[in-house]
DNA sequence: CGGCCAGTTGATTATTCTCAACGCGCGTGG
DNA sequence: CCACGCGCGTTGAGAATAATCAACTGGCCG
């Protein structure tokens, strides 16, 4: 393999497990992850452990949806393949993510999920998952939430993708995985990718080429350094000149009453603790 | 306005309460939408419906979170803004869809929602939905689907805006519509879009030109008719092979064994009939 | 009427893809 | 050992695609 030894580095410098020197779960909620929360909070249950080497398949497409997994060491994809034949790398996971959330709803997984490094995942059973959210509100609390990041998260790369152009969307790229590594307590200057220039380009929706090259111009630019996957961030700044650049031409916004539905409600409905028990309220026109 | 005369007659189109025309909750869980589920178990919380009329905001982004929105009658869409100024429509919504669901993780919503026709929602209070999770684990097993189709629905979409030219995205967009309208016992051949070229290019990362010109063409070779925002199928199999035209020419995919995580899993650890819930509904593979 | 907005269409420009060549590291097999 | 193949990455030239700029239509409304 190309990378073995490069994949040996990184697999040593990470903490056995990584939830244990995460910050406990009622701390500072924002700065850890989704997927240390949820499994501080379903250690009892049948949750298993598997190391993985690169390549290994967490899980396939078509697969039947029993277990989230939580990323617990090392580095995943996820490669979407369409009824159609269509397939692109779809995602880049860390440590603490989250995998299957979209598999909930039609019980079999939608993508492969492939190790890109030795990678150890926490496979917690849906069953299990259900069961406790029963006794443990707050579990299910914790789910919401991280369902509702990922879509957020989803939102925001379909944003980039879909209004620019290509190096504004390598620059976007670069700066969402610099915030994604510091998060997780790697550094945010020295990126790991760990990913070719064909997986980077699927997920931003370009070609190879399209990436090799604006990285090369990056680095030409003086904004970043290039070694091979290995990316050093020189000039943020700079990178977000580059997505400023091709924004700004849009359309200006349709102007519009600052009004909105749920600031009305919150004012002509103050919410009463009892629970009304009546036909859906239909306010006339 | 240009479409009150369009949306009074869609109004009139509409079913006082859609709900009450849906199959019960047992029933076809595929065929109905999220939102009706989860309205359906929550009949006795406050919930308020309101009418809006086109332009409206349902809510903005910034809000306070507090309110899932079910759509019940009418359309909306939903505009994102990003930090640095981009905006762009970034979805478009039937009646049983639900909004708010990207809100929850971040306690605000994160774009605009907007009606597009005169529509009503049921704003379902968030802590009514966390207070009957409590009691009742088959709402929660309805959210927990709910969150995941949305990203799987996201998932699907940002496939074609990276896979796809621009007719192919236009194509995927028309039978992508056409497939959820007739969800909601719509016409799955007459398409009231009701949205403008520009607010589709924005959703597909096109300008409208674009759009114009894609609908332009399939009339032309006899796939649609057009006639405004309203689309006329004339022929799927001819929009499929606009899309298959630019697919296929993807590389081949990366062999690899057979096996993956889950299914190991599987062998090695076979589940409990005990941890089944009961409300879980899994399709069969 | 005249302005405005949505939409269509054409001509031109810019961007991105495609095709191709080449370098490099690394394994494999002669 | 070294030649070779292969995957990954870079770079260039040309082709294809989509954006941009611009003109024009038609409906609506003040």
């Amino acid at each position: 393999m190309a990378n073995s030894c490069l994949s040996m580095h990184q697999v040593d410098a990470y903490p056995d497990n990584l939830f244990a020197v995460l910050p406990p779960v009622t701390a500072c909620m924002d700065a850890t992850t989704p997927g240390s929360r949820i499994v501080s909070l379903i250690t009892d249950s049948p949750i298993r452990h598997r190391s993985r080497k690169p390549g290994d398949y967490l899980f396939r497409a078509g697969d039947e949806f029993r277990f989230l997994l939580v990323l617990n060491a090392g580095f995943a994809k996820t490669c979407y393949v369409s009824e159609d034949g269509r397939e692109q790398t779809t995602g880049f996971h860390l440590p603490g993510d989250i995998l299957g959330l979209d598999a909930v709803a039609a019980g079999a997984y939608g993508c492969d999920g492939i190790a890109v490094d030795a990678c150890e995942v926490l496979a917690i059973p849906y069953d299990a998952v259900i069961a406790h959210g029963q006794s443990n509100p707050a579990l299910v609390g914790e789910l919401y939430r991280a369902f509702s990041s990922e879509i957020r998260n989803e939102r925001d790369l379909m944003l980039s993708l879909r209004s620019l152009p290509a190096e504004g969307r390598v620059a976007a790229f670069l700066l969402e995985m610099s915030l994604r590594f510091a998060a997780r307590g790697f550094s945010a200057t020295e990126l790991q990718l760990r990913l070719t220039r064909q997986e980077i380009g699927s997920m931003l929706g370009l070609k190879l080429e399209t990436v090799s090259r604006a990285f090369s111009r990056f680095a030409k630019l003086g904004l970043i350094n290039v070694y091979l996957r290995e990316i050093v961030l020189l000039d943020r700044d700079g990178l977000l000149g580059i997505i400023a650049k091709s924004t700004g031409r849009d359309r200006v916004r349709r102007k519009a009453p600052v009004t909105s539905l749920t600031a009305g409600i919150h004012d002509v409905f103050p919410i009463s603790p009892a629970m009304r028990n009546s036909d859906r309220h239909i306010a006339s026109q």
